[in-house]
DNA sequence: CACTAATGGCAAT
DNA sequence: TTGCCCTTAGTGC
């Protein structure tokens, strides 16, 4: 998916594009219907990011209480995405979610060359199984492919956020709950940090990258992994997830681990500027049997809980003991 | 046209 | 551990 980075970034647009005014809600594919009826009309007073789950407040009276909020609860699953379309004066990326053009872009940027003047946006025809529409003004937002979308009650988003571990992407996440629900595991850490009750919004791609800047073997028990090792593990996500929302792009690799810009070709031959060369994204993630970028040994990959996953052998030691 | 993979998660076994 | 759900884009016949 779509990872947590993915999520917040949404939260942030939606704000952004809709926050403050009331959207026409439906269904054009009609799953989503009664749902949508509930939310028709209403103004959009909050969003909110935690972990992979977008939620997004509505106001059923104007000047009533958080606790009378309705909340649309969405989570993207392993192909969802967000679509945007506006006006001249309504700026997203195109699409934020799954990627859908190639592997590896997750997010469609505007290119502005379809933008209108306000007065001349016309509402586009839905395209695909949208599931839910928001309207409002200057654009529209179509979701597509969810694995969940949904209305609550604020009493049911709050039992929701309680099943999940800390979000190193909110300003409440709580380190050392990370550090405590790994410890108290003996599950191997490469299990445990995709399990959205031990650390919320991390996915594939964060969970191989991230084990290996810390280099750790991901069958290595929870529990066996030294705390100050857990506690440097949290630091860096915050890091790299933080990097995430603010690009839009997960790159994980180091400076010092790529080519150095300005030597960088795309497959023409051509400079290439500010962009990390093909296939030095990510450390070790796809890269199986390829080189790892720093010491050279052939990236490993196993399938772990019906995913793949990759590590470096070598940069990774093999845990003593094994699951 | 069939088949697959994709940055998830859940329930049933 | 398997199977199923959500949907699309790419591949290959």
């Amino acid at each position: 998916m779509p990872e947590g980075h993915t999520v917040h970034r949404l939260a942030h647009a939606f704000e952004e594009l809709f926050g403050g005014q009331p959207l026409a809600v439906s269904s054009p594919q009609g799953r989503f219907a009664d749902g949508a009826a509930l939310l028709d009309g209403l103004r959009l007073v909050s969003t909110e990011a935690y972990g992979k789950h977008l939620f997004l407040g509505f106001s059923p009276a104007p000047g009533g209480s958080d606790e009378d909020l309705r909340w649309l609860r969405t989570h993207l699953g392993l192909y969802g995405s967000w679509t945007f379309a506006g006006d001249a004066t309504f700026s997203a990326p195109h699409a934020i979610g799954a990627p859908r053009r190639r592997v590896g872009e997750e997010e469609v940027a505007g290119d502005g060359a379809g933008a209108a003047a306000p007065a001349e946006w016309r509402v586009p025809e839905p395209r695909g199984a949208v599931r839910a529409r928001l309207l409002g003004e200057h654009g529209v937002a179509d979701l597509t492919g969810p694995a969940a979308c949904e209305v609550i009650t604020a009493a049911e988003k709050v039992a929701v956020q309680e099943r999940l571990g800390p979000d190193p992407l909110r300003p409440d996440g709580d380190g050392e709950a990370f550090v405590r629900n790994v410890r108290a595991r003996r599950r191997a850490i490469g299990e445990l940090l995709m399990d959205q009750e031990i650390v919320s919004g991390v996915g594939n791609i964060y969970r191989a990258e991230s084990l290996y800047r810390a280099r750790i073997h991901p069958r290595r028990l929870g529990r066996d992994v030294p705390a100050a090792r857990l506690s440097r593990l949290w630091a860096d996500l915050v890091e790299v997830m933080a990097d995430g929302v603010a690009t839009g792009r997960i790159v994980t690799t180091r400076p010092e681990d790529r080519t150095p810009p300005g030597e960088v070709r795309d497959p023409e031959g051509e400079p290439v500027e500010g962009e990390p060369a093909e296939g030095e994204r990510w450390y070790v993630y796809r890269r199986t049997g390829l080189p790892c970028l720093v010491c050279g040994a052939k990236v490993a990959e196993a399938v772990l809980q019906a995913r793949r996953l990759f590590w470096c052998p070598r940069c990774q030691r093999a845990p003593r003991r094994r699951v």
